[in-house]
DNA sequence: GCCAACGTTGGC
DNA sequence: GCCAACGTTGGC
């Protein structure tokens, strides 16, 4: 079982947008990154656990948590001309990009905001709190992940 | 809205 | 293959 961190900007999607949908299983598209990429096709497997992030808002932080529903499949929006995240070098044959279907899980009872993990020694080698770190999905430890747990 | 950091693109 | 220009991310 691995562990994982994977950002959505809420006023795109957020965690009680999970919550809502059908099965609270959505799929994870518009991933343009290769490592990102490489993180969900090479490494994520149904039933790994994920911290929901929410960026690019009032209060960024770690708000709940889901799981891997489905391995990597191909991201059917790179192959749409009207999608915002279509890619005419992508095909259907050998697709560029890929995608995992994510569940909710359940909310924290708090958001563990980035400034106080930002804060935890325990937590300086997280991808989220390096300098400059652009990632938006990132491996965490086993033991990151516990400590994060400890402090909702 | 600003801007630092970083990935990608494309000229050479 | 180098690297400047450009675009994007995302905190603040």
């Amino acid at each position: 079982m691995n562990y994982w961190l994977m950002k959505s900007e809420p006023d795109a999607f957020s965690i009680d947008d999970l919550a809502q949908r059908p099965d609270q299983t959505e799929h994870w598209d518009g991933v343009r990154n290769y490592q990102a990429r490489n993180m969900m096709r090479d490494a994520m497997t149904p039933g790994d656990q994920v911290f929901f992030y929410h960026s690019n808002c009032a209060v960024p932080g770690i708000v709940g948590i889901a799981e891997v529903a489905r391995e990597a499949y191909p991201d059917f929006t790179a192959f749409d001309p009207d999608s915002q995240y279509f890619d005419a070098k992508s095909n259907v044959a050998q697709p560029t990009w890929f995608m995992v279907d994510v569940r909710f899980v359940r909310k924290l009872t708090r958001t563990l905001t980035l400034q106080e993990l930002k804060a935890k020694p325990e937590l300086a080698d997280l991808a989220l709190v390096r300098r400059g770190n652009r990632l938006s999905i990132m491996p965490v430890s086993a033991g990151q992940w516990a400590f994060v747990l400890s402090l909702e």
